[in-house]
DNA sequence: TCAGCTTTGACAGGTACCTGTCAAAGCTGA
DNA sequence: TCAGCTTTGACAGGTACCTGTCAAAGCTGA
């Protein structure tokens, strides 16, 4: 039977902590999202377009995700009048998503009230205890990728 | 335009990382439960079932699940014979999961696994930034949830 | 006792992610 | 030039979560 040392549980708590976390924070998201027509998820993809004009391919790379999750979002955006298509000069496959008056409004909505919640809450702990569990929170990610 | 606090920008930076190390997360618990025929979502039924015989509903409060979601997971490891249903004497809406030989074979070997790998893991991260990094997430998701 | 609330499993349907497969477009090197 | 690899969107289908609705079982207080 293999038996967790110290470290070994203390790094099961750390664990159970960012699952209940990331589950709150993407609930705070949607909520956020919510009243400008949006979810989290809906939400990322504009973020990304107001970057500029993207296919849907540069969008996924962008966040990491699938390309076809993203061209699912993408689809529900054009049909809700938030995206549109544009045709692409340079790659005939692949056209442009880019943002409708619509999406702009709703992003700038939902930007507007994520930074006031963010503010609000980040004014809750104390800045020293932030930078030190990003950073610590950035070596996981590399020791988790590394693997 | 409501602009982002120097601490809103570094909560902003803490979130991106919470939940980069939450998919990783996910995406190694997947890896760990893999070769014994299991997913996180699975393993971790199996893991409550363990503790002794449980409705479905018992099953979702202890891990903070909807009740369909975790029906959804019962029924399947039902299928694969690695749960089965009990009848149960306190409530005859309500069958017991029990583990089966086979379910409780696949949750022992998915626990070692787990263990030497948080072992491994825990080794190379300093034990008080691990300790330091779960107080303030837990801070932050009593917050989250508060509000 | 028993009316009225709560809990439960079952069913239906939705969102956000994933992988695999395909054909067409684009790119690259001999 | 053009054969062969890569990239792309489209389609199909899967997992893990969610909510809403229903009927039956269980519970509770007058």
């Amino acid at each position: 039977m293999t038996a967790l040392t110290e470290q070994g549980r203390e790094f099961s708590t750390l664990l159970v902590e960012v699952f209940r976390v990331n589950g709150l924070l993407l609930a705070a998201g949607d909520e956020l999202a919510r009243p400008a027509g949006l979810t989290s998820a809906r939400w990322q993809v504009l973020g990304v377009v107001d970057h500029g004009p993207s296919t849907v391919a540069q969008v996924a790379r962008a966040m990491g995700l699938a390309r076809q999750t993203v061209r699912q979002t993408a689809t529900s955006l054009v049909r809700d009048g938030m995206l549109a298509y544009q045709d692409n000069p340079g790659d005939l496959r692949a056209r442009l998503l880019v943002l409708t008056p619509r999406g702009r409004s709703a992003l700038r909505q939902v930007e507007r009230r994520q930074a006031a919640w963010a503010n609000a809450l980040a004014a809750r702990l104390p800045l020293a205890e932030l930078c030190a569990v990003s950073g610590t929170l950035r070596d996981l990610g590399d020791l988790l990728e590394g693997s």
